[in-house]
DNA sequence: CGAAGCATGTAACGTGTTACATGATTAT
DNA sequence: ATAATCATGTAACACGTTACATGCTTCG
């Protein structure tokens, strides 16, 4: 609630945030399992992150705990503001970072792959290639099916970018 | 030179390895100065941290460091050894990491995009998809003209993608 | 009942960021 | 000359990771 409250949420708060709304309430348990069992390794869902990260969130308003009891194990309940809301919605339609780069570590080795003859950068870029399809023909098993399509299409659609590639590293 | 030589690079000790490859010798201030003139704004290139990640680098026998002076001011230039240079080609190469994800701010959103009406989804599909033509029509200029096709094929990748995307927030 | 693992954390560590410091160089 | 900026750093801080601790619960 101080003036760091109007800090920009992080990508890992925001994303934090979303999951509790989806979830209608959450554990900091119910988001590690969430995030460690989603494929994109941006973050480990550590307890070590998650844990203080929830306690921040609460500082600045953003959730509030309620203490709840599972047999006689204790645990904290965590439930969005509407303060929490508003900020997670200003995240996630936020254009200019949906349209930003992030990081992506095969770009950033296409960048330097002149440093290499060409034989074995076009060696590369298709082993990445058929990598990637199997992970394509082996898709990991997602809770929800809309994730599994974006997850699919973002596959695919980097293998059509290699595709294009391929003419750069002949 | 120790055991921890052994550590696989990060992505980050990977790219100012590589760098330091292309330039043939550079000092942290050029290496700096090529990371905050990207677009990847998957780090700063801030000074903080680049100066004590040439230390490590050298401490793991990666580089080597040489007085130098411009003028009257000191300097020192870094220079990869044959051990660098191994461990740079280990990095660049690695297929698994280049067939990985990453983190993508705009698929971390498209996740949680249910959470608002359609409506609202489709208007920011759209938008996103707008900012990026912007880009693609307003290209950052780039030293090397490969890093700009990469760049640029990796934006329309990403246009690609998102119309693929549009039946799914319709 | 004992062992495995579930659920809730905490501590130490590494490292990236922002902000600051300082002297050299360049521009006005 | 003096201000702005370049080049070389350092210090404090934030926060994610790995590893550990601890008490519950479940399953054989």
């Amino acid at each position: 609630m101080t003036e760091t409250a109007n800090r920009m949420l992080t990508d890992l708060e925001g994303a934090v945030l979303a999951s509790i709304v989806r979830q209608g309430s959450a554990t900091a348990y119910s988001v590690t399992r969430e995030f460690s069992e989603s494929p994109s390794e941006f973050f480990s869902g550590s307890a070590g992150a998650v844990y203080p990260l929830f306690k921040r969130l609460e500082g600045r308003g953003f959730v509030t705990g309620n203490a709840g009891m599972t047999g006689r194990r204790a645990h904290t309940d965590y439930t969005v503001t509407s303060l929490g809301h508003t900020a997670m919605l200003a995240w996630l339609l936020d254009v200019e970072r949906g349209a930003a780069f992030g990081f992506d570590p095969l770009r950033t080795r296409l960048i330097f792959l002149e440093l290499v003859d060409t034989s074995i950068a076009s060696k590369y870029v298709a082993d990445v290639e058929a990598r990637i399809n199997e992970h394509l023909t082996a898709p990991p098993v997602f809770a929800r099916a809309e994730t599994q399509q974006i997850h699919q299409s973002w596959l695919s659609g980097r293998i059509n970018w290699l595709k294009q590639l391929r003419a750069l590293f002949r």
